[in-house]
DNA sequence: CGGCTCGGTTCGTTCAATGAACTAAGATGG
DNA sequence: CCATCTTAGTTCATTGAACGAACCGAGCCG
């Protein structure tokens, strides 16, 4: 966003959820976080995002703590980024755009596919499973290509993608 | 959002969303378009935008099918700005977005509350009435001001929402 | 006729996004 | 032991969207 990321004076829950989600590139991160992606360069092949960018939403989000920097190597030290819990609880919105996004902004077949892994049942629009009717944690969905998805990309968490992965295990 | 509004090659119907919805102020006219604001002067005030960016979010809008132009007067022609149900469907995510950022993003009490009109009881986290159970239509859901709710502003949109409002029903 | 309201457009300024180049620090290999 | 590779960034000049103040035009109102 440009020239002032803050709504002031909006004294609205919204509007501050949006100051900090509502930049550019920020919910492809969290998405990206939440299929499982953790490492800098990862999300940084798979969003084709400025590498300043990148840096400066990680930031951000560990910050605000929807993400956390974690070490998973000594020499060379590495950090990964892992979505927390108030990161997790954003899946229902970012399924829900999605979903309006496809009805709505997507005019072919659907690129991906989400299923209740318990009971096998792809998620309604709210996020529940069609089978059980619960709403869904992120880590009981597998995420599968959809008849839609091309295949013109050849990062790794692209390629890891074209199989069905539960959500959160780290990826690639 | 700056240089650039598309992800392009994202193959992401979460990106496709974002890129009509994700721009700045966008999610927020919508909000706006959802309590009952129809006409530009009252965005105008109750947002704080610039003329320019709101003429620009309400015409892309339009386009996308989320909001339709309607004549309220001839003599001199008027025109409002009225949501649609593409644009009704968008309010389980706004909700959840929002209630997301009362839990993270805001440190007092609620700024508005919001129940479920048939069963006279609050939402819960999903949209969902915690009384019947079914997920709310906004036609169904009444506004309420909620205890952290400050008194520092006099548009006529601020005004007519400090007392509870059917959602959808013209305002002011 | 002058001023007011509503719904915009125009335009110069400011600042975030972009992308290419550069940096750092340890691993790897000949 | 020097060169190259990998990973995770930072720096910087360029570009274009957001900002906000001024302006515009059509019709009403006194």
């Amino acid at each position: 966003m440009a020239l002032g990321k803050n709504y002031d004076g909006q004294n609205c829950a919204l509007a501050k959820a949006l100051e900090l989600l509502g930049e550019r590139w920020t919910l492809l991160v969290v998405r990206d976080a939440l299929y499982g992606v953790r490492r800098y360069g990862d999300f940084l092949a798979h969003l084709d995002i400025p590498r300043a960018v990148l840096s400066q939403r990680l930031h951000t989000l560990v910050e605000a703590g929807v993400l956390t920097k974690q070490r998973y190597q000594d020499s060379p030290a590495r950090e990964e980024y892992v979505i927390t819990a108030a990161g997790r609880e954003l899946w229902p919105p970012v399924y829900m755009l999605g979903r309006w996004g496809e009805r709505h902004a997507v005019t072919n077949e659907p690129w991906r596919l989400f299923f209740h892994q318990p009971c096998d049942a792809p998620l309604d629009r709210y996020a529940a499973c069609t089978a059980c009717g619960a709403h869904t944690e992120p880590d009981q969905v597998e995420v599968r290509p959809g008849p839609g998805l091309p295949n013109d990309r050849e990062d790794p968490v692209t390629v890891a993608m074209r199989i069905p992965h539960r959500m959160l295990t780290p990826l690639p």
